[in-house]
DNA sequence: GCCAACGTTGGC
DNA sequence: GCCAACGTTGGC
């Protein structure tokens, strides 16, 4: 099974957001190294680092679940979206959404700094200077110590659907 | 708010 | 198809 970080703005939507709605189209993907992950490499079933970007601090602030797989994204074709894209074809969609659920929210967000400094976790994208991609594969060791170093900080709440 | 990194666009 | 200009991301 495969497992995912996936980025997104507190201030635009947090994990406390999704875990108040239970389950969200995750849309708004504008990239296509992006988009092709959605599309070919994200599975139902697949856990996900919920990290919080530009945020005080930026860093993982828990788990969501893919309950979806890629699905054409609606906010490319309203005008009146902040992600409309006037070039995307209705016929042949150029973004996707996969659908996430909530899974657990950490008490603290395991900020990039701890990231960058802890060993086992030596060579993670997120932390690699330059990376902006907003969703990109993580490897299973890595997704454990992440979940580990979360949990020490505290589960402020979590599900059933909870590894 | 600054700015480095990097993806995208568009002229040629 | 090259590459400079531009826009966006995201840490700090």
């Amino acid at each position: 099974m495969g497992a995912w970080l996936m980025k997104s703005e507190p201030d635009v939507f947090g994990i406390a957001d999704l875990a108040e709605r239970g389950t969200t189209g995750w849309d708004g993907i504008r990239n296509y190294q992006a988009r092709n992950y959605l599309r070919d490499n994200c599975k139902l079933g697949d856990l996900v680092i919920f990290y919080h970007s530009n945020a005080e601090p930026s860093g993982a602030a828990g788990l969501a679940r893919v309950v979806g797989e890629a699905v054409p994204d609606p906010t490319q074709f309203d005008p009146a979206d902040d992600h409309f894209d006037p070039k995307s074809n209705p016929e042949a969609p150029a973004w996707l959404q996969v659908e996430l659920a909530f899974v657990e929210q950490w008490t603290e967000v395991v900020a990039l700094s701890e990231i960058k400094a802890d060993a086992a976790l030596e060579g993670i994208e997120v932390a690699r200077r330059g990376t902006r991609l907003s969703v990109h594969p993580v490897s299973d060791a890595h997704l454990a110590r992440l979940v580990a170093l979360g949990r020490s900080k505290g589960v402020a709440r979590t599900t059933p659907e909870a590894p």
